[in-house]
This record gives structure tokens, sequence and C-alpha cells, in this order.
DNA sequence: TGTATCTCATGCGTATTGAGCATGGCTCGA
DNA sequence: TCGAGCCATGCTCAATACGCATGAGATACA
């Protein structure tokens, strides 16, 4: 069955004519009483008396009519829908990020979208890259924005990356420290620091990626909150090191300095959706927010 | 756009590929791969995004499956209620007919049929013969009970009559009344009777139809009420004109006779139902029930 | 009463559509 | 590296759908 011929059905049943119908649709005569045979003969009914003067419908037609609406009605809207998913009028966005991207990138870039496209839904769910890998898979995220060092990219390769930047560590000291002046640290220059970090051991903090050398920092105080991490610092109890991505959280009483390059491995941001998956109109449409908004972070803005 | 398109569309989005679907439906891989891309060019919109194994729906395809889904159920609603239509498992009958009718035949043929289709919702329009006529026109009304002489069926000729026989009329009389065992009379025989009717003037009563000869009757009743009219000539004050459609609601002390051929034209019954116009299979289902009422009313059951 | 007119149905020829077959390209896994 | 599984596509043939022209039936009007 094609809908035109429900098309059809519809206007001569609103029409009373096959003439009319026809000509409204464009159609011959001849070819609107063929369409209607046509529909007849499928549904094995008869759906209109022909008169001298145009047609009515049966009972059967009418009761046939709704159905023939409702269906109509399906798939125009299932129509508007598709176009309203592709011009961003209805839709919705579902990011996965990890922690120090929702410092400040990802919710920027997505006010940002959200102000151009108020229709659609985004959403955001905070998780650690495997999670996003997951979550793309699964459906359950439209895309991620994950990170890796050079040598795990490996592991995202499922993925389709679309790089936003590299994320540097960087060391936040007291305003008052003794190296407060200087924009660039190498790690020997720390070796007598007392640091501040969220774990006892070296090993599960960010000093685990900062110079595998034998660099072995004095942990003497282990918070996890960043507000409070700063807050020691701040009070000059020692040094952290903190993500670029997170440079724009920092108190006026800490300062922020490079490490060597040499020191610390840079690891690369991403936007990453499923690899071979057609990419949503609302993601496509996010991602230069994305990259806009990296630029501006990691910029140091 | 092809409802086949939808069944196969459907069929892979549950499926998950192209040649499972196929071979589901009885198609080929390739015709599948054809329908979807069809219905993809039409829609404007990747509804599959084709993997090495098989095919997944992307975000626009998940949204279109609903509706989908929508449409072809309700071409499948609206299939099925035309076979339950005809089947007789749904749908109505509206009856309309006039008062008499409505004293034994209609009952009778709506009960018998409402017992063998107990799905289908009757109904009843009391009314005179032209409002049934407007009734059917109009399409209130499925069919109607009319009666008419044989001089006034032109006014029925928008109709398809189908006879359901002849509503004599007859006179009764009280149980001792001289005439009493007879049979048949002739209005001669009855000059002298006082007569009960629903009006003063014989033109509004039966009368008017019971020979336009000379014939004055003496009507010193005016009841209108059956019970009451059979009242009076059970108690000896008169006699009165009675259908025959009427014949069996009639008290044990009234007894009734035929009036001769001649004095008395008969009335015929007619199911009508709108000339040219299909008949609801519900009405041809009634039809026969009408009928075999009709025979056993105006035989006198 | 007869004719003109309006309606839908249908035979015919043509253009489009749709299915199957065979083939090719691609990806995954052994 | 190769085979298996899957989808895309060029090709061919049959079915379908359209428009044109015509026919049949009913109505309206002269």
């Amino acid at each position: 069955m094609d809908l035109t011929w429900l098309r059809v059905f519809e206007a001569v049943a609103r029409i009373g004519s096959f003439t009319a119908a026809g000509g409204e649709l464009g159609y011959t005569q001849s070819a609107v009483s063929r369409q209607i045979s046509a529909l007849e003969a499928e549904l094995g009914a008869v759906l209109f008396d022909r008169l001298a003067r145009g047609v009515v419908l049966t009972e059967e037609g009418r009761r046939f009519r709704a159905h023939a609406k409702g269906a109509l009605a399906q798939v125009d809207a299932g129509r508007r829908e598709l176009g309203e998913l592709r011009d961003l009028t209805a839709g919705r966005l579902r990011v996965g990020a990890f922690a120090t991207a929702n410092a400040a990138l990802v919710p920027r870039a997505m006010a940002a979208f959200q102000a151009v496209h108020p229709a659609v839904r985004v959403s955001l769910v905070e998780g650690r890259t495997p999670d996003h890998v997951a979550g793309l898979a699964d459906g359950s995220v439209d895309v991620a924005v994950v990170s890796g060092y050079t040598d795990q990219l490996d592991a995202l390769d499922a993925l389709d990356l679309r790089p936003l930047g590299a994320d540097a560590i960087l060391v936040a000291l007291p305003r008052g420290h003794r190296l407060a002046g200087r924009r660039r640290l190498g790690l020997a220059e720390l070796a007598d620091e007392v640091w501040i970090a969220g774990f006892p051991d070296a090993e599960r903090t960010l000093f685990a990626t900062v110079a595998g050398a034998g660099f072995e920092p004095r942990i003497d105080f282990v918070v996890q909150e960043w507000t409070a991490k700063l807050g020691c610092v701040a009070a000059g109890l020692g040094v952290t090191l903190v993500p670029a991505l997170a440079a724009g959280a920092v108190r006026d009483d800490v300062v922020l300095a490079e490490l060597e390059a040499a020191d610390a491995p840079v690891r690369a941001v991403f936007a990453a959706t499923l690899a071979g998956r057609s990419v949503p109109a609302a993601v496509e449409a996010f991602l230069p927010f994305l990259t806009t908004a990296a630029i501006d972070v990691l910029a140091g803005g």
C-alpha cells in the first residue's frame, strides 16, 4: 500500500469527487480512479459509493478514513521531526566528559551552544574516559570529551577523535613562594617542596604522569577537594599540580607555573564520537563550540 | 512513500541486518538495500549506519522508527476494523421505524439480530416515514422500516425498498359484539357502530385510508393511547381500527376482524436503504431478521 | 422528451518503478 | 594473509502507474 493512495483517499473523502481531488493533487481523474480502486482492492472493501455527481464515503470508508488520517499524520510527524533534528529545533545532546574538562571547557561550550540552540535538550555526564567510550558504544552518550597521553590513544581507536588542545600540567604555588615569579619550572627545582595531593602515594596522582624518573615527591598533605587543595597552597603549606584545564578555577592568591616540557608529558584532549557512525546534527553543531571553548580555556582564559 | 518501505525499515531496525530482514520478509538483500535507500532518499536522512556486520540505527533512524511503527499500526488497525465490520464483530446498526412497526416487528428482529451478533451496537429511532427518508439521506440512520400505500410510493423512489409484508387494517370489537365471530367484515356492516379514534375528524385517523367513499363514522370517543382505546372497546363502548402490525398487542377481551379488501387499501411495509448506496454488512445481516419477524408478526403471531 | 453536461470506469501505450541476479568493495576474525 | 559475511550497485526484466481518449450512467435544462 502506497501512502499516496491514502493521501488521494483523504482528498477524495474531503472533497467528494475524484475529478476535483485529482485536480487538487495534480492527478488526472483517471489516476485517482485507479488509485482508489487499488486501495479498495487491497483492503477488500468499497470505500466510496459512486453517485452521478461525485462520490460519498461508505460506512467502511468512514471508518477507514480515521486510520488513514492517523497514518498520514504519523508519517508527517516523522518527517517533521527529522527536519527539526536537522535544523536543531528539537533533539538532544548528551555529552560525556572527564572531571577537569567540566571545570570550564565543557560547561562553557554547552552554555554557548544552548544560547544558540535553545530547543535542544543538553545533558552532561561526568566520568572517566573508559566510561565514555562505553557510553558512546551503547548509545547513552552522543559525544564525549576524552583525554589521553600519546601512548594510550590505541585504547580510543574505536572512536573518531577531534583534537581540542593540549592539557598541560601546571604547578600551583602560593603567591609569596620563592618561585612564584617564574613562568616555567623544572621538576628538579621543586625537589624539596612539600606536596599536596589527592592520594598519599604519588603513583595515583598526577605525579604518575610527571617524570617517571626518580622524582620522589614528599606528600605531606593528602587532600582531595580542589578548593581545599588550593586553600592549603594559598596558606603556604605546600605546592600542588593542576591541569591546565582547571587553571581558570584557581584563586587569586595562588599562582601557576608551567612544567618543563621534558618533565610533563602533555595530555591531548579530544571530542570523540563512535568511529563509523553518523554524527547527529546536534553533535556536529556542538563541536565548533567545544573547539572555541578549548582555545579560550587552554589559552589561560 | 510505500508502506512496504516502512515494514522493511522496521524489520531491519529490529533485526539489525539487511540480509536477515530480507530473509524474514521474503526479499533479497539487494531489494532491502534499495528500499532503505529509497526511504532515506525520500526522507533526506540517513537511517542506518552501515557497519561491517550489519547495520545500526542512527539517531535520526531511532526517532523516525517510532513514527514508522505508529503509521504501520494505524493502517493495520484500519485493516482490522474493516474486517470486524465485515464479520460483524464491531460496528453499529441504527434502525429507524414508524410507531406501529415498533410494537412487535422491529424489536423482535433487533433482539434476534443482537443475539446472533452481540458485538454490533444496535439503536432505534422512532419516527414517521419522511423523517426516516431524511435520516437515511443524511446518514443518521442505516436502515429504516417504512410504509406506504401504493399511490404514495413515488415519495420513496430515492430508496431501495425491500418488501416486508402488508399491514392490513383490522377492526377491533368487544368479545361480546354481535359481529365478534366473523373473520372478515365489510364497512357497510359497521355503518351504525360507535367509533373510537385518536382524533375527532375521520380524516386524521385510519379512516382517511379506509373507504374514501361516503363512509361517515360516528366518532363519539376520542382517545389517543392504545391501551385506552382498547379499554374502551373491551368495555363495549364502541369499535376501533387497528393496524395488523399492532395486532399482537391486543388484549384478550377484544377480538379482531379483517376488513374487506375493497374497503381497506393495504399498506405495504418495507425495509429501506438509500438507493445507489452500498449496504453496510450489519444492515445486510439485519434484513433477514426483519423479514422473518415480519412473517411472524403479520401472520398474527 | 431530448440533449448537453457532469461524473466515474476502462482500454491502450508509454515511462517509471521495483525485484532479482551477479558482482564488487569493505571489515572482521581466524 | 585469507576467507567469510555484509552492504552497494550495474544490469535486466516484469509489474506498476500515469495520461489520453473513450464509454457508460445519471442529472439538469431547454
